[in-house]
DNA sequence: AATTTAAGACCGACTGGTTGGTCTGTTCTT
DNA sequence: AAGAACAGACCAACCAGTCGGTCTTAAATT
């Protein structure tokens, strides 16, 4: 960590984790990074930006990997199980950004929200298209709602951030098969 | 709706879904239900106790409803559908407060904060044990780790709140329907 | 090589607007 | 009559953001 900007996100995602968006003020900030406001402000236009960026790194992050993972294989099956791997793996390099990206959301400015929600919906969709391509192909269950099914497991995956430690019992790949393992046997054919 | 208190209740209750609890002033609470600043705090000690008072009404009730099908069904399998099936009808009567209970929960004041989270682990722990029965009594797999499928469950279920509406194709109750299925066949034995 | 110039990086006291909460009344109810 | 229910002007605290200024660094000029 080289520059005062990567520092002052690193701080403000542990605090804005542990306090919320509006919990934490930009003085505690700048306090806790080891900076002023004269820092902080030079590099982020605003509070609100500083929260921007949190979203903006982490989805496009877990966005891209979902698109190797889809691109990578060819049968649904795989794809799905790769991209919910690749998602859960997410965890333990973007914990605070995750609890950020759903806890906050709702205080992201309506600009920066539209950014953030494209991207959402591309990774929502890859999802869905998968299941889709499943039930084409045979490999999934004909009578699966792509829709619900889609946000059912989106749930199961992303519930993650609300109790995962990297500390617990388990690894994020021991749980990441435990999910894939659930999901499987309830979406694949006989 | 008959006295202020609720009133208040009810229309916070949309402004903080919308905005979130620090993007909801107490003069825009007082102007959306029709009264008064005197009128808010003849009501409530703080804006921090209608925080308090939402959270509690919604998992007080969740949780009774959970003893309920825990206490009028024998077989782990049938206890758990109808832990879920209940859970999931709940989002029709208190969808409100659900998004403010697990989008706000962080900015709840330490007293309150125990209070609630001792209710929340009632009810997951609800849940684990009767996975444990189901377990015992030879009707789940075997190999199921408690705690991560529990997790599991209450993720796929609890993330409704991101994506539902009333109006949408499916009703509850199917949506309910799909999530039993997807969870029996994927821990019930055999 | 020495000196000037300029821009980027960072500082921190200050401000203007906002917000939760108070307090003194007035009106309704029993 | 008397207490509960409500009204609304007011206040003190807080907080995001500003702005004039300093320090560092490296290129440009002499």
């Amino acid at each position: 960590m080289t520059n005062l900007r990567d520092k002052i996100i690193h701080s403000s995602l542990h605090l804005f984790e542990k306090h919320g968006f509006h919990g934490v003020t930009v003085n505690q900030i700048v306090e806790s990074t080891g900076t002023s406001k004269g820092g902080f402000y030079h590099h982020f236009t605003s509070k609100d930006e500083l929260l921007f960026v949190i979203h903006d790194t982490f989805i496009t992050y877990v966005l891209e990997k979902a698109y190797i993972a889809k691109n990578t294989y060819d049968s649904p099956t795989k794809k799905l199980q790769e991209i919910i791997k690749s998602f859960v793996q997410v965890f333990d390099l973007y914990k605070p950004h995750i609890s950020v990206f759903y806890q906050e959301n709702v205080y992201l400015k309506a600009d920066y929200e539209e950014l953030i929600k494209k991207k959402r919906d591309q990774f929502k969709n890859i999802i869905i298209d998968t299941i889709h391509e499943g039930k084409a192909s045979g490999d999934f269950r004909e009578d699966l709602s792509e829709e619900i099914t889609g946000m059912a497991i989106l749930g199961m995956v992303n519930w993650t951030y609300k109790w995962y430690k990297k500390s617990g019992e388990k690894s994020i790949d021991e749980i990441g098969n435990i999910y894939v393992d659930l999901i499987m046997r309830s979406i694949l054919n006989n």
